[in-house]
DNA sequence: CTGTTAGCGCTTTCAC
DNA sequence: GTGAAAGCGCTAACAG
């Protein structure tokens, strides 16, 4: 392709008169001689030299690469995920290997040995697929909301439990009576199970007759989602419920369109809280759902240092970060919302 | 970390009781007496050896590393385009560098210089800054959208003029007879500008008086929306024109708040199409706005296969993908609209 | 401080 | 076919 190779160390060397050792040190920032110093700058740039990246990683087995594995970006809140992961990776000088697995397990297996065989300097995985037996214990790795049985892999997420509990208490406080819950998951254990814990303790704690829906998702959501309306209506027409706590913003936002279909108005016949924090154009002022927002920049944040850790044994086996909630059009918040 | 470093293929070829050679010889398929192919591969097994990709890369030379270079991926349209361009690169058997500036000109030099310095094997860039002068001719490179002068760097695009004349035939064929133009864009010229071309010339072709904004984005879009709707509010509260094209989907967006806080009526008295085909939750079925839709996984693949071509020289300088126009609710398409 | 030297793990001649 | 040997570009001892 190019004629001439790019300059080497060596190259510069010759040219400043001096060791290869000295170039490296140079490089390197050791304490040189300022006249050494001098002569091996002038000459790196006489020859546009450039530290191959490569030759060097490889040198000190060290890649400085982070691997990311992600079902898919085209999900906000999976995009902001990597977003704030990338911005993270690069304030630490890393590099970003970024791996859409795209919801398929033989190529999160692939990635997963690709990480390996790369050597990264860390993984920092989102997966929904059973893995375990592919995971490398001698490479740092953190998973975001899932739990790997047999490995001690250190877990990052949100504090599910208090935000579930959040969003039926908030519900309560813009006049709900009936609030339910419907939740499609994957087959896997993971932390955001924890949002199904916090409805039922939140029904128990005050007084209420727990109603939800729960379901495998198997891509028939929006099918289930309409008899469960059919099954909660009453002979007049009117519905058994008047809030839900959606397990994300996106079954939440499923579940509006179904109700509006039907002639029910949100939020005036039922409010709707979501979980993420999902907003339109990913902006995070204006948010598709009212929702209880994950902390998603903290949560790369915590992610990338949990990789950094050198001491893999001072890394918590598990950090759960707060939540908030914010309005977004579905819910009767006094301000936000004329009453009626 | 690991006490026992990872077996090279001095083990192996020693546990195989062959030599290094042809181990190497194996493992890249290179034809090998059949006994003896037996006997390496029992001792990778055995040993769990893995070649270790980043020797191998320094020692070809070749990375096998992409250098996607994009503002961000909180915006759907950057984040679909990511996703895209991972699968393609996976399907080529590469592995992607998410470089994300951040709209910072520094980081995306910064970005450039790691490309190179990384030797990554191809760089796709989406950029809005000058940094024609930090590109490096001897690597694969394709931009989309933006233009530098003073390199023959290959551009992919959408075909933006067909498409905003498009938006301007739908908007005359769903009724409108004053379409407005509304656009905020980057101080460097791209394909993109062809959108104001296209609108211009749809006007003329139709026989229209043009009618539009067009601003440097400031990030004061909003303030200029509405100084905008009220300029042209006729004294009777009415507008002067009751459709608009608007530059991107977030913009058309943003406009469509904007007047329906103002009372107007979204598509009834004002329609409305974006470009770009964002849909809520990176669903393509469920647009925010009408719009024109860019083709964007087809857009990642054609850069990554542009990156891969070997003979760079028959690499076309532009190419242009075809748009097409999709219902999002804020046009009050036949079928899709009850009319009036 | 600086020059010398020995590799990192792998590919790739080159004789055998 | 296969083994031996020469590096790819760089870092990290190690003497001097």
């Amino acid at each position: 392709m190019n004629a001439k190779k790019n300059p080497t160390m060596k190259d510069v060397a010759k040219a400043a008169g001096v060791s290869l050792g000295t170039v490296s040190n140079v490089i390197n920032g050791v304490p040189v001689r300022k006249e050494s110093r001098e002569k091996v700058e002038k000459a790196i740039k006489a020859l546009h030299y450039e530290v191959n990246a490569y030759a060097q990683g490889f040198r000190k087995s060290q890649t400085g690469l982070v691997a990311l594995i992600i079902p898919e970006i085209l999900n906000p809140f999976y995009s902001a995920f990597t977003d704030y992961v990338a911005e993270a990776v690069y304030a630490h000088d890393l590099k970003l290997l970024l791996c859409c697995s795209h919801e398929l397990p033989e190529k999160e297996v692939a990635y997963l040995n690709l990480a390996k065989k790369s050597k990264v300097n860390g993984i920092i995985a989102l997966t929904y697929s059973d893995i375990g037996d592919f995971i490398s214990d001698n490479i740092p790795m953190v998973v975001f909301d899932r739990f790997f049985e047999n490995h001690k892999i250190p877990r990052v997420g949100s504090d599910n439990f208090t935000g579930a509990c959040l969003a039926v208490e908030k519900l309560l406080e813009f006049g709900c009576t009936h609030p339910v819950y419907i939740r499609f998951h994957s087959i896997f254990p993971g932390e955001s199970d924890k949002r199904r814990d916090g409805y039922l303790y939140a029904c128990k704690k005050y007084g209420l007759e727990p109603d939800y829906l729960d379901m495998v998702d198997q891509g028939n959501s929006e099918e289930l989602l309409k008899r469960f309306l059919e099954d909660h209506k009453r002979p007049d027409g009117t519905l058994t419920f008047d809030g839900v706590f959606a397990h994300t913003d996106f079954h939440g936002y499923t579940f509006k369109k179904i109700l509006e279909r039907s002639g029910y108005r949100v939020p005036e016949d039922v409010q709707i809280i979501g979980f993420d924090g999902i907003g339109k154009f990913g902006h995070e002022d204006d948010l598709v759902i009212s929702s209880i927002c994950q902390p998603i920049r903290q949560l790369a944040e915590k992610c990338v240092e949990s990789i950094l850790q050198e001491d893999r044994a001072s890394v918590p086996s598990l950090t759960l970060l707060p939540v908030t909630y914010r309005y977004g059009g579905t819910t009767r918040d006094p301000g936000k919302w004329p009453e009626a």
